[in-house]
DNA sequence: CATGAATGAGGATTCATTCAT
DNA sequence: CATGAATGAATCCTCATTCAT
């Protein structure tokens, strides 16, 4: 259990230990982290670590309902914008790649859900928030054929699931070694930092093959824009 | 180190001692995979283990060749195949299924490289690894360019990402809890069988969206064949 | 150290707070039982218990205390009362089972003595304890031969010794799981409630081959009053 | 559990771990007991003790087991002597207080099995190993009403729960400094060194006003033997 | 080469006690 | 005096690795 003790932190302490929680799981993975190690980096000692969690499955679960929020709110931001689907697609790109420049641990901490060995965790949370996940996507390209820009035979759960594969390695690839190496070998990149310009410009060509495939015919732009 | 009395083993025992590892690592990710289980189920003494394989890491190792092997025979048995493109992508996405299904402790092996604390093995492995990959794809984008089948302006590391991606995710999705959760919230399934038949299903649904942007327009057929 | 500040409570709360105490040690034991569990049932901060009490060892102490006079009280209700030695034996049994019933936690600290790991509280506490028991028994075995219930040639220590052990056996009976199946077992009882009425019948068994070995000749009575 | 590790020992280890298990034990009691403790002085490292027991409360199970072969090899012994139903019990005294001299450790095990916290072990252990205590006692009184030793009428659960309480008492007063205590104030006893001859004169004490209860009046004998 | 008992450092968790508020 | 959050040494148990047989 996380604890109300936990709760009742002031606000800074409580993400000190949540980032520094963040941190060494994100670098050592769950079952490796090392609880004292943990308390020690965020400077407290294990004894108040274990008034606020019960156990180290909580901790995780607290750093990872961070990581929810961290997530949910790249989602919120772009799906508040008024702008056309295709630009909100691409924010949902840059965007996510921006918070995982700034929290990168907390990407790999979602990372770490989909390891081996981590199947109590999936079952605990990902229904719910995979389901979430899900309504956004629909809801946003819904809207995209509402509006004319996507094309009315979508199946709109293929077109979500492609979507989120390609965010999930994307901004997996950030903190993440396996991803980063993934993605600058597929996509041939030559190094360089991370940047926005860098991530419009990845956003923009991992989009655009399949934007060409879901956009309404009568959209025909030009392919780059 | 993997040592040489390993590939020396007769072939049979060598398969158990990799599948019991394989077996046991994709349940409980590899930190907390124990050695002394892994002897004991595959009915080998810790103490031989320790003569093919100098660590822990090592075994880690072995499994993941042999997942990769295992991976790339479904790559090699889909390019041999004298089909069009369009078949040959969905024939990656199906025979992968049906490879999972068949060896669903490798893939999960091959998730366990995307864990956090494993960046020490995606360092070693996977810039060949991606490069092999990296060069399957780009040559049957290729060949689709050049019959026809595909557009000319493509843009193929990025259609190479973003199709790996969802192989991943969906091969992912049978033996894992997070991505077979993601998979069927996302693409809204109703609970069934992994047959080949649901497979080449996924297949369609799934390649659809990204084949419409990438084929070359005079290609133009019913969405569904 | 039992600090003035205890004694200084208002009773209730004292008396709340050895209850309190003495129910915790006693379904864990000393060694087991939690400091801050004790003080959390009693509706105290530890901070508060630790005004009251330098160590755990004083905790225990106090209870101990409170478990001597529990007894002590039984015993002087009956060496009070104007009854033959025979019926005052029987009422020290019984008194005993009753008093034992009403207070089991007491009991069960005053068994918490005995075990291994308690020499300091022995050391400290049972030389004096003891001694004020053997005075009742010897006080109380004079007069039965004064007034010629009992033989005259008795070894009075020795009698004292076998009653008071099947006492501490019996009473511990009530609230100890080892001592309950002890007497149930070896007294071949059929399970029934713990009433005053069967307290009478166990006490009549138990004593009355003793009894037979101690009382005057002539004395001679049939076996079951 | 215990391994069949531990009963494939040599003999001699595997008592010398027994052995040191039960002097720790029986000084800290139970749950003060180090673990780490116990293999150190037993020679061994914490690892090897713990592929002999699965947990703790093993290693007293164990110890606690031997104790009963300890304590049942002195009534198997008693009882196998062709002597007097009066003989035999003092030398279940004498007997029983010459083992405690030689394994004082394991009858402190025995009396932890009725300290608090300890109704595990005692739910274990107690019901069979108390059934067993009373039928030899039931064995051996009977055989006395048989002889004609004892009285006809006697309740011999009765008398077998008040030798059973006091023999208890007795070896527990060997090791034990509670039961050390009790007994020398209760007899008021000058100090003496444990010989056997002691014994013999306590096992008479302690007897004789009980016998003078049980035995068959026309047994009529001097008190004092 | 194979065995599996043994090792002991390491790690999650507990809890008696303190002390700033 | 009371509070209860905080401390960190202590403890049970695990497990990668070794090595005598």
């Amino acid at each position: 259990m996380i604890n109300s003790a936990f709760y009742n932190l002031e606000p800074k302490k409580r993400q000190r230990i949540l980032d520094t929680a963040a941190k060494i799981i994100a670098k050592q993975g769950f079952h490796k982290a090392n609880v004292n190690e943990i308390a020690a980096a965020a400077g407290i000692s294990v004894g108040a670590l274990y008034t606020y969690f019960d156990a180290k499955e909580d901790i995780f679960e607290a750093v990872f309902m961070e990581a929810v929020q961290v997530t949910a709110e790249v989602q919120r931001k772009v799906v508040a914008q008024n702008e056309s689907l295709r630009d909100q697609l691409l924010n949902l790109f840059v965007e996510g790649l921006m918070m995982a420049r700034r929290r990168p641990s907390y990407v790999e901490i979602y990372l770490n859900m989909m390891a081996p060995g981590m199947e109590t965790f999936a079952d605990k949370f990902s229904p719910e928030l995979e389901t979430a996940g899900a309504i956004i996507y629909e809801a946003l390209l819904k809207k995209g054929i509402h509006t004319g820009e996507l094309r009315t035979d979508l199946d709109i759960r293929a077109v979500a699931y492609v979507l989120d594969n390609t965010m999930l390695a994307l901004y997996g690839s950030i903190p993440n070694r396996f991803f980063s190496i993934h993605r600058s070998v597929l996509l041939q990149e030559s190094p360089g930092r991370l940047t926005r310009v860098w991530a419009e410009g990845v956003a923009r060509r991992v989009l655009l093959p399949l934007w060409e495939g879901i956009r309404a015919p009568e959209n025909k732009l030009p392919n780059n824009t």
